[in-house]
DNA sequence: TATATTGTTAAATAAATTTTTAATAAAGTT
DNA sequence: AACTTTATTAAAAATTTATTTAACAATATA
């Protein structure tokens, strides 16, 4: 029945294609390019891999897997792993989506908060001189305030930001939000 | 004193500038074009504006207001308002960042939720298949749980996005990571 | 230390996206 | 209903980004 074997190993192959086409395509979310998130899915499903081999699976240049697995390692979707014996580098996927979902975005958001906040308090300061100073006419100096104030009004999202970042980091939203593990088949 | 007055609306100028010049830097992460960063950055400032007093500020062509607005209400960033005796179209930005993120992150990640999703529901069935069929191989088998089994996992994933979607669309997310509001400057 | 192998950088090419100009459609006014 | 104004769509141009080929650097092995 060497026939119906290969008709199962198809059907795990193409069981797998599904999902790595469904990754691939919402990895885009995530910044990367094309090849980075084909690279991704495709190792989600390997234990480990070399560049070679990934070239040769993806069938893409070597500089190209290079630079890809370059930046999924930058948002942590992809770790260095040392092989005995292989003088080639090996890599491993990231498999739990949580670890990936809170480097992500906690780096995402932090790089906002920093380059917004920065602006916002230089910015702050420009107004409150334009207050302070006598001879500013007093349509001016309603206009920085109203400034001032919508500024003032918007550090209120960057803080829950901040705090949001923190929660996530230190695992406290699962007190807020908790996972739910449902059992393995074995 | 006419040249501090000027030195002062300067210095409010400068301010504003600070300010649009960080949110269009940052708002690659929302996945627009520098056009429509550029655009919600200056409209964030203004009560409303019309596509020609865009294209004039920004100094760049209608079509591409007009594309960069559209972009901007899909993800609720920016709305339509009807101005009596203006024939017109008039638009003003959202400026509760609250609502921007709640809008645009609920979206990426329900869209996310749902392809992925899909995916795996299909694959586990085809790796079920190859398990029940008796002329699948053991080693065959001990494959297909493998996957099977990493699939299920990735489910609790998945899962708890959807209860993070929910408790941001409904604001209970408020109740574990408050709002910290500080005092206006009036 | 020389050599072979692997990984990275740089320049060039290819592909995709963004923006503009020109043409068309839609809406409002007289 | 014709005309004017505004907004959108389509095609072309320009820019940016991604990928590859080729050269270089680094590393490990003999």
């Amino acid at each position: 029945m060497s026939e119906n074997n290969e008709k199962s190993q198809i059907k795990i192959e193409e069981a797998k294609d599904k999902v790595i086409g469904a990754i691939a395509e919402t990895m885009d979310l995530y910044g990367v390019t094309p090849a980075a998130a084909n690279l991704y899915a495709t190792m989600y499903f390997k234990d480990q891999m070399t560049l070679d081999e990934m070239r040769t699976e993806l069938e893409m240049s070597k500089p190209s897997m290079s630079t890809s697995v370059r930046k999924l390692q930058e948002i942590a979707m992809v770790k260095k792993t040392y092989t005995r014996g292989s003088r080639k580098h090996t890599y491993v996927a990231e498999k739990n989506f949580f670890r990936s979902f809170m480097v992500f975005y906690c780096q995402m958001w932090e790089r906002e908060v920093k380059i917004n906040m920065n602006a916002i308090e230089e910015a702050q300061d420009d107004l409150l001189n334009v207050i302070k100073e006598s001879s500013s006419t007093p349509a001016m100096v309603a206009e920085a305030k109203k400034y001032y104030d919508q500024l003032e009004e918007s550090k209120t999202y960057y803080h829950w930001l901040e705090d949001l970042i923190e929660n996530i980091e230190t695992g406290k939203i699962f007190e807020c939000i908790p996972k739910k593990q449902k059992e393995s088949l074995t």
